[in-house]
DNA sequence: ACTGAAAACCAAGATTT
DNA sequence: AAATCTTGGTTTTCAGT
């Protein structure tokens, strides 16, 4: 059903664990065969992620540990908030003048927000919220996000409808 | 560790099937607390959760297949693709004349599309896109999105580092 | 709720770099 | 030496009745 992987462990990919340039680890074919798999199926048994990579169940178990441990992945349900019931949610494209990463931090650190990302065009950064209600969400939007200092300006987009959420890449 | 659920069996919240009128199933607060169990670890061994929410092992085991088959949630390995390597990713706002569902359904069956959202402001659709290289999301944006019939504009927002990423709603 | 089967866990011991 | 993989034995979880 899902695809074998030819996992003979040699030269260039044994290194799981080796930090790069920029504090993340850098991963061999490996454990990417092994997140693959579990993008597939979060709660694939060990044994059979071990027979579709190549190595014992666990190994495999070792190396889920090790790949949550160090935050490279994580294994967790994922729904449409929406869906679920009852929630506002919204994007809110935000213009910082000043340290755009101090400002990202501190949306990263408000519970509502869920998703953050500093990109490159009109926006500095994108910030997803999550709310209760419409109240909750203005609540959020304007008291709290346009109050910090350094937030120049700020656009939102209030979500009507999901229409789609992977998490498959590699995996098409 | 985790917060125990008083999970009463009666009345208003037996019912974890029953169809809104939007055609999403409506969940009953059991499994809205085995659903957040699940957002806490999606490996949490069906007695634990059991513990939790007040239900059998075998109770827990069929709630949650039965979520996963409607679609209602998925328990799935989330990574930060620009953290594991290789890859360029963007969020891109899209404006439409017509019908915008058909666009975003189109853009649904794209693979480099892992997210689309319609929504309401100055976009009518997010999508999010995640590719190769940087010729690839130029080919992806440039060639296949702004090619369509009816996309009338797009804006993209190239990410340069993602801050946050949690799917935590109501466990905060 | 009970039971056989499967999966997860643990602790050494072996292998590789 | 350090890290990673395997093996064998034990406990826990799972799935079907």
């Amino acid at each position: 059903m899902h695809s074998e992987v030819v996992a003979s462990r040699s030269a260039d990919q044994r290194d799981s664990s080796r930090e790069s340039r920029n504090g993340t680890p850098t991963l061999d074919a490996v454990s990417l065969a092994i997140i693959q798999q579990l993008q597939e199926d979060g709660r694939r048994p060990y044994a059979a992620i071990g027979k579709a990579v190549g190595l014992s169940e666990a190994a495999v178990r070792q190396r889920v540990q090790k790949l949550l441990d160090q935050g490279v992945m994580q294994i967790v349900a994922v729904t449409d908030p929406l869906t679920v019931g009852f929630r506002r949610q919204a994007m809110v494209g935000i213009n910082v003048e000043g340290d755009v990463e101090s400002i990202a931090d501190v949306l990263t650190g408000m519970s509502e927000v869920e998703y953050v990302v500093m990109t490159a065009g009109s926006f500095d950064i994108l910030a997803e919220i999550v709310c209760e209600d419409d109240d909750h969400l203005l609540d959020v939007i304007n008291k709290r996000i346009r109050a910090l200092p350094g937030v120049r300006s700020t656009e939102s987009f209030v979500y009507l409808k999901l229409k789609k959420q992977t998490y498959m890449w590699g995996t098409r």
